[in-house]
DNA sequence: TTGAAAGCGCTAACAG
DNA sequence: CTGTTAGCGCTTTCAA
């Protein structure tokens, strides 16, 4: 007995799907009774949910999201906007994003922002007629637009949550959840660790890609700690393209334009260190011998090569884990969502410590 | 004037966003005006536009998409399952599906299965409760639940895409448009690269993912072809875990258990062949003069070792811009959407090339 | 434990 | 160019 195309009985302006309608026909009950069935059997009968059960796969009912949601009000979205889906410091983030919410009853709608303010804004105004449930969006720093959209929403009792970030001094309060590290606190303790190792000269490679605010973030703390301890302390921007590049060309910069006095340089992540490291070795610049090296984020390939690169590890999963924590329990309790400070860890490899190449 | 909370004038069940009511009031119109100017403004008299634009911009209006899609019965989501999002091989991919669907009207709601057919087919299930316009789902393989399930959407209209795959042979039919690449092919490729470098002794490293289905076939194509070639030919597995560490201990593999007959080696991926190279530099083992080595993927990081390593590149972005045009090309003509090739590129790099090391 | 009535916010179709 | 009417498929009261 098939769902018929052609004359149809009931005429349906509709896609040709079996409706709470069609279901509640073949079982003999109204459509209410399927409804509450499909939320909370518990509420039906024993016998009345068998013959339900049993007109569910005989249509193949499919329960139409959209409509419950236009009905009861709430969506059960979750949008969460990233700089970079596939880019390896958030590839784990994600993932986290997506295994917490699975089974929760949400949905993730996920957004790559290509670490643009602009897009961010334009991806916000596109998502809101979704009209999801929560917002996590990556960062502190958004257009004007952006930070009305979302106050409305969090004013309103959206939850919405801002991952890879908390500042220490949280002068700039908008009032939503911060739920990451303090970047400028992360550029001083690898700044603490090259001059722990006695380096007087350094440098912080900072990111190419301007919107990357994090990471200039970094930089500002490594410079700080660097002068506040007396040391020297330069900040160069690495060029845009493939980051091993960029590390490499950066150090050939180092060496040619005579800045041979640094003898620490901190990069804003490991493939620009890993690209550096590598331009070392070619060049018979040694690591750290002549030169001490150190990444952010913990790639694996920061592993992988000898010696191996010193790095911070970024709490990328719990990232994750922590925010979809907070949007469900804000979700589920009424209350607004809260910050919570996820630190970073000083992995301390080859490429610093003078006794190990 | 705002919109008031408290005892409110016309009594409402749903959150207090405004309507389009209450912008067809402000504007002295009917909703349906209103909803007209959203879609198609040019149909809306321009002293009328005018008054609905104030109106909106007054009344803080959004568009809600739920509601819409529930009265024109169709939905603007196209949903993407793809095994594992951040995944070097895929990033590209999935940046160039969310690229190619920007500003198209839809949106894109992307999952990762992480390579679990299971998985796979939970997430279908409760996806087809938003009635995605379009799936794009990842390779050929998936279990028969998820089969019928797509193969329901299909024959009702609803584009269904399969990337990352085009076997040659097409036996086996699902009817759905394939945009991608033949894998026994692409492992062919590489066996006859290394043949053609004088290698009877070869061996292939399959990846250590069980469901990497893809993975597998060009190890199969392999295989045949060198056993075509008269070559002596072993499949491996690589342990899980980190790729570049499953690498090296593969590589200890093969010398340890005197397996050094071997002479070319053809990794799943660049990962583990990167990770092969390193420990074999470790090891004094020289590529690709006493070991030749190919990954395949073209990751950043084989282009960055020495010797470079030789691999095949595939259409990563390419497969999601494809897709993406297949998909919109199909939505609005109403035909199905149609099968793509697209080949993959041989990269010869030192890694499998005595005159470089 | 089940049902009736009303409506979520928007749009198709056809008039005017 | 604009309005009327009648839903899309589901859920919320509230009553039985």
């Amino acid at each position: 007995m098939k769902v018929d195309q052609g004359p149809s009985p009931r005429q349906r302006r509709g896609h040709g799907r079996p409706t709470l309608h069609d279901v509640a026909d073949a079982a003999g009950v109204t459509r209410i009774t399927v409804s509450r069935f499909m939320r909370s059997p518990h509420l039906v009968a024993a016998e009345t949910s068998e013959r339900i059960k049993a007109a569910i796969d005989q249509t193949g009912y499919v329960l139409n999201l959209q409509a419950g949601q236009l009905a009861s009000g709430n969506s059960h979205i979750v949008a969460a906007l990233i700089p970079n889906v596939g880019h390896s410091i958030f590839a784990e983030t994600v993932q986290a994003l997506a295994e917490g919410l699975h089974g929760s009853g949400y949905e993730l709608l996920l957004i790559s922002t290509g670490y643009s303010m602009e897009r961010e804004e334009q991806q916000l105004r596109a998502l809101i007629g979704w009209a999801p449930a929560a917002f996590i969006v990556t960062g502190r720093h958004h257009t004007a637009g952006s930070r009305h959209i979302l106050g409305a929403a969090s004013s309103s009792g959206t939850p919405v949550v801002e991952i890879w970030d908390h500042p220490k001094n949280a002068a700039h309060g908008d009032g939503f959840a911060l739920i990451g590290f303090d970047h400028r606190h992360a550029g001083k303790s690898m700044a603490q660790h090259l001059l722990a190792q006695g380096h007087t000269s350094l440098a912080y490679v900072d990111s190419g890609v301007a919107e990357d605010f994090r990471a200039h973030e970094r930089g500002e703390g490594f410079a700080a700690e660097a002068r506040r301890a007396g040391a020297s302390v330069k900040i160069v921007r690495a060029p845009t393209g493939d980051a091993f590049d960029a590390g490499r060309r950066v150090l050939e910069q180092f060496v040619s334009k005579g800045r041979k006095a640094v003898t620490g340089v901190a990069f804003s992540n490991d493939h620009l260190a890993c690209g550096a490291l590598l331009q070392a070795q070619e060049t018979h610049i040694e690591v750290p011998g002549q030169l001490a090296l150190m990444g952010f984020g913990d790639f694996p390939i920061g592993r992988q090569l000898r010696p191996g690169m010193s790095t911070l590890l970024p709490p990328r999963a719990d990232i994750g884990r922590t925010a979809v924590e907070e949007v469900l329990r804000s979700l589920a309790s009424g209350n607004a969502a809260s910050s919570r400070e996820l630190p970073c860890e000083l992995i301390v490899r080859g490429s610093t410590l003078k006794g190990s190449s």
